[in-house]
DNA sequence: CCGAGCTGCGCG
DNA sequence: AAAGCGCGCAGCTCGG
């Protein structure tokens, strides 16, 4: 156990216990929860203990409301998952029966955290009763040391910073000008509409189109109606998608198109969206962190999945700060080189654009061709130019290819694979279980054969994914963590410098505002802006080294300091 | 009237 | 040329 002391938090009655962890389970404190953040605060003055709760959300975002932060914690509901499925943790046994530490997080039950309700009902979820949370944390304990498994703790601690930077990343929120979001809405859709009905633009294109199909009341949203009506005039489509729609020649096409961009814009990121997502200047997404079976965070009402290109020049730094801007360039391959030790893709990635470095080595002609064929080995691609190409690079990448091709057989096999930290797939469900002993039966039929192996390569590309998205998703979070600590060290701002125009008290220095898979977005005081993008590459560099020690593969950050999040 | 399932589109 | 992985969300359709 690390030097830093280990803290419970759990409930008793109507308080809430501290007991810490260190001296053979004495009992640190037992406090009223109007008083936990002036506790909380001073402990985190005092020793910084890693705070071992149930559910990060139902205890930090209450504290951080309060104006407290927290250094590190445990997250006992998250390292319950990772444990009871990691096959390296094969002695887990006691984490595996179903219980309430399966349950969802408070976040995901009721995003708008209500803090500690002392009188109404227990909230549903993951046991809180400090008793319950201290044994859960025992067998946790067990379970690892058991496994004598580094790469597992690290992974816990990665997987429950990530769950602090989520609530924080929430209450921080991403910086968005409102005005200028409603500008850009009017420009392309025209004026919002004060009743019902379309804003005039979109109403236009609607009408052109209408016009071309002849058909002064044909429906455009529900694609059924909409392909009997482009039969009609002639446009044989099998869907209305707008990819198949690009290759058909005739005038209903350009209108529609237009139509679908901006019925899109209006439905996703419209005024209703406006209204609901930003306020005081801030868009605050819910996280959740391994929301995706392969670890990466999902999101939960906002669609921060998916921050429109469109709207990027509408995320907008508050006056006299900065964005930083950083992604890094192909995660993906960078990984897969570093996890199958292959160190002529390492070679090819070094300093440089991966796929320019696959065309050097002459495993392929081109860029493009380097791309999609690198994207197809790790998504399972068999037809198509991708399929045609990836077999080149397994003379090229042959520990990298055999780490991904291993992957698949397993998967197809009905096994189970494992990221580079310890995260293990999901079993595979019963029906497909069912689906392959029936096809194995000496009198089975041809159709049950054809679906199970069907199933079976589905299942396969899954299992090639996931080793190689988990991984990037495991870097990733050392990444953030590492953000987090070294953007902590810089100094509030003064009072001669612009303050921000909201956010949290941690808001008034250099903090995490947006993640996204593989790109984060940090606010800042100008002033430090040139001071933060070190720590971001600095911090890229170091998670590298967490995760894949002295093998040579670097992660090259885009990075560009900006007053909006516009990509060039 | 509600919810499941599907399509289509956007993100990595 | 969207083929091959992972998502969330709006809107429609259909069944209860």
């Amino acid at each position: 156990m690390p030097a830093a002391s280990w803290v419970v938090l759990g409930r008793a009655d109507s308080t809430v216990v501290a007991v810490s962890l260190d001296r053979s389970g004495a009992e640190l404190a037992r406090v009223h929860v109007a008083d936990l953040p002036a506790w909380v605060s001073s402990q985190e003055g005092a020793t910084a203990p890693r705070w071992v709760w149930n559910d990060t959300p139902a205890w930090y975002a209450p504290l951080l409301a309060a104006g407290v932060r927290v250094s590190r914690c445990h997250d006992l509901r998250l390292s319950h998952a990772i444990l009871r499925d990691s096959e390296l943790a094969p002695h887990a046994a006691s984490l595996r029966a179903a219980t309430a530490w399966d349950a969802a997080s408070a976040e995901e039950i009721a995003p708008k955290p209500t803090l500690f309700e002392l009188d109404g009902a227990a909230p549903t979820g993951v046991p809180h009763d400090v008793d319950e949370v201290i044994a859960e944390f025992a067998r946790q304990q067990q379970a690892l040391d058991a496994a004598d498994e580094g790469r597992l703790r690290l992974l816990l601690a990665a997987e429950s910073a990530g769950a602090i930077i989520a609530v924080e990343l929430r209450a921080a929120g991403l910086p968005w000008d409102a005005a200028a979001h409603d500008e850009l809405l009017v420009a392309l859709l025209g004026r919002r509409p004060s009743g019902g009905g379309l804003p005039a633009k979109v109403q236009d294109a609607a009408e052109r189109v209408r016009a071309a199909l002849g058909d002064t009341s044909a429906s455009l949203d529900s694609p059924p109606k909409l392909l009997r009506a482009l039969h009609r005039v002639g446009v044989l489509v099998e869907s209305t998608s707008q990819w198949e729609l690009q290759g058909q020649a005739h005038p209903v096409i350009a209108p529609l198109l237009e139509y679908k961009k901006l019925a899109r814009l209006l439905s996703a990121n419209g005024w209703a969206w406006l209204d609901t997502w930003v306020h005081e200047g801030r868009f605050r997404p819910v996280y959740v962190p391994a929301g995706v079976v392969t670890g990466r965070w999902a999101s939960s009402g906002g669609g921060a999945l998916q921050l429109p290109r469109q709207l990027r020049p509408v995320v907008r730094a508050d006056p006299g700060w900065r964005l930083v801007v950083a992604d890094v360039a192909q995660l993906e391959p960078r990984v897969l080189a570093a996890m199958s030790r292959d160190e002529r893709l390492a070679g090819a990635a070094r300093g440089r654009d991966l796929y320019e470095g696959v065309v050097s080595s002459g495993a392929v002609a081109t860029r493009a061709e380097a791309k999609i064929a690198l994207l197809g080995a790790m998504y399972g691609a068999t037809t198509g130019d991708s399929g045609r190409l990836v077999p080149r690079l397994r003379n090229g990448y042959p520990k990298a290819m055999r780490l991904v091709d291993e992957a698949a057989r397993v998967g197809e096999e009905g096994g189970h694979v494992s990221t580079w930290l310890g995260r293990t797939s999901p079993s595979p469900s019963e029906a497909w279980v069912g689906a392959q002993r029936r096809a194995a039966e000496p009198d089975a039929r041809e159709a049950d054969e054809t679906r199970a192996r069907r199933w079976a390569r589905d299942r396969g590309r899954f299992t090639r994914n996931f080793v190689v998205q988990g991984t990037a998703a495991e870097w990733a979070l050392a990444w953030l963590a590492d953000v987090r600590i070294r953007l902590a060290q810089f100094p509030p701002v003064g009072e001669e410098d612009a303050a921000p125009a909201s956010g949290p008290a941690f808001a008034t220095r250099p903090h995490l505002a947006f993640f996204l898979h593989d790109e984060i977005i940090v606010h800042t005081p100008a002033v430090h802006a040139e001071a933060v993008a070190d720590a971001v590459r600095d911090a890229a560099a170091a998670a590298g080294r967490l995760l894949f020690g002295d093998f040579p593969v670097d992660f090259p950050l885009d990075l560009r300091i900006a007053d909006t999040a516009d990509k060039p």
